[in-house]
DNA sequence: AGCACA
């Protein structure tokens, strides 16, 4: 009584910017404790949906005097504080300030809402918690470390990606070889692609693609978020942004691939080439969707797409029956050079003589030069030639045999 | 109706 001055209370009453509230309706928002508190000041912080019941919360306010002023009004007030009808009960709190962890979708306005499924989240705790724990996250490989996202905030709290011209792809399901090859051709579709890099994260391949600029990576986004490279659910994308606007990656390796990097003779070589560009088939809206709910329209039905009359990807004959969306797999699962070799890839259950994606068809272009393993590269391309023949096998492996530019090379510099 | 979480 005489240390106080406030003895209808046991626990202390050290005013604080942060208030303590209970009997709250255990259904209580966020916005309805900020109705209820901000009369008496800006709230700063808060935490409901606390306790056993879930029926506490904290609001913390800008200023110790507001929450003075708050908890006097209310001690004074012949009208008890209410939500829903429920008398609030409002007292200091015995901390000083709202150490936020809410978690993740119970209030928005939470910076550190972290919502993204599978590896992602990995490595967007890396950003969020820093790097001062031991993180397991941390990329084996120094590629994955790219990945990281950048968490962001909107005005209306929610999360919202940070867009990046660089995107992290997730590929989920890859039941078949996934390589530089395959992607630069599907993501080719919405522009220029300048680099691809290749990496293992968590057991899982990702890749990082980048493009000239946000616009382009974030149409190419929209258009495959949640498409399947390859027919039957195989290869699903998950993309979303990376941090990184540059990526340093090898020019010509298997996991990767820098396209910017002028190599002479390899432009001068496609330039010989009386091919033109390889460019992806699926905007092709005829050719007909073959992912489930597929609605992607031609992503760019604008510039990106065959500047400069690069049209005519290759044969149209060759489109026929063809799936819209990517082409090139280097690995084609049920082929017979890949039974006995591609890695792990080879063992899918695949039919090999009712392939659904017409693999055989749908390469744009043979050739393309990227390196697979040695051994891979041995087994599928047993001749080392790349000919359309071979494609119309669907032997056709975008096996460029020791670096050399086969006339089939795509015009990656072309545009 | 009585104080969270790293």
């Amino acid at each position: 009584m005489s240390t106080s001055g406030q003895p209808q209370f046991r626990y202390t009453q050290t005013p604080s910017k942060v208030l303590h509230l209970r009997n709250l309706p255990w259904e209580c928002t966020e916005e309805e404790l900020i109705e209820l508190c901000k009369p008496f000041g800006k709230i700063v912080n808060t935490k409901c949906n606390v306790g056993a019941n879930r029926n506490q919360a904290f609001v913390e306010f800008g200023d110790l005097n507001q929450a003075i002023s708050m908890v006097s009004y209310y001690a004074s007030s012949s009208e008890p504080a209410q939500v829903r009808g429920k008398t609030v009960y409002i007292q200091y709190s015995n901390r000083h300030e709202i150490v936020n962890n809410k978690s993740p979708g119970d209030v928005p306005g939470n910076v550190l809402l972290v919502t993204i499924e599978g590896v992602e989240a990995g490595t967007l705790a890396l950003t969020l918690f820093t790097w001062d724990y031991t993180n397991p996250y941390l990329p084996v490989n120094p590629t994955a470390i790219e990945g990281i996202v950048q968490p962001a905030v909107g005005a209306d709290g929610k999360r919202k990606e940070l867009e990046s011209n660089v995107l992290l792809a997730s590929i989920e399901n890859m039941q078949y070889a996934v390589t530089v090859d395959v992607l630069h051709t599907v993501f080719s579709a919405f522009g220029t692609v300048q680099k691809i890099a290749i990496f293992e994260k968590n057991g899982q391949t990702q890749a990082l693609v980048q493009y000239p600029d946000v616009n382009t990576a974030a149409v190419a986004r929209e258009a495959l978020e949640g498409h399947c490279i390859y027919d039957g659910g195989y290869c699903k994308l998950h993309l979303s942004y990376s941090r990184h606007t540059d990526l340093n990656v090898k020019a010509y390796s298997d996991k990767s691939r820098d396209y910017t990097i002028p190599d002479i003779s390899l432009l001068a070589a496609q330039q010989a080439s009386a091919l033109p560009a390889a460019q992806p088939v699926w905007q092709n809206p005829q050719a007909g969707p073959m992912y489930p709910g597929n609605d992607f329209t031609a992503p760019g039905a604008g510039p990106a797409q065959y500047p400069g009359g690069q049209v005519a990807p290759w044969d149209p004959s060759m489109q026929a029956g063809r799936p819209p969306f990517v082409s090139a797999p280097s690995t084609y699962p049920g082929q017979s050079y890949a039974a006995s070799s591609v890695s792990s890839y080879a063992s899918a259950p695949m039919p090999s003589s009712s392939s659904p994606h017409t693999p055989t068809s749908q390469i744009p272009s043979p050739g393309a030069s990227m390196g697979l393993s040695p051994g891979v590269q041995a087994n599928l391309r047993p001749g080392g030639v790349s000919s359309p023949s071979h494609l119309q096998q669907g032997v056709s492996p975008n096996v460029r045999p020791g670096g050399a530019s086969p006339p089939g090379q795509p015009a990656y510099y072309g545009q």
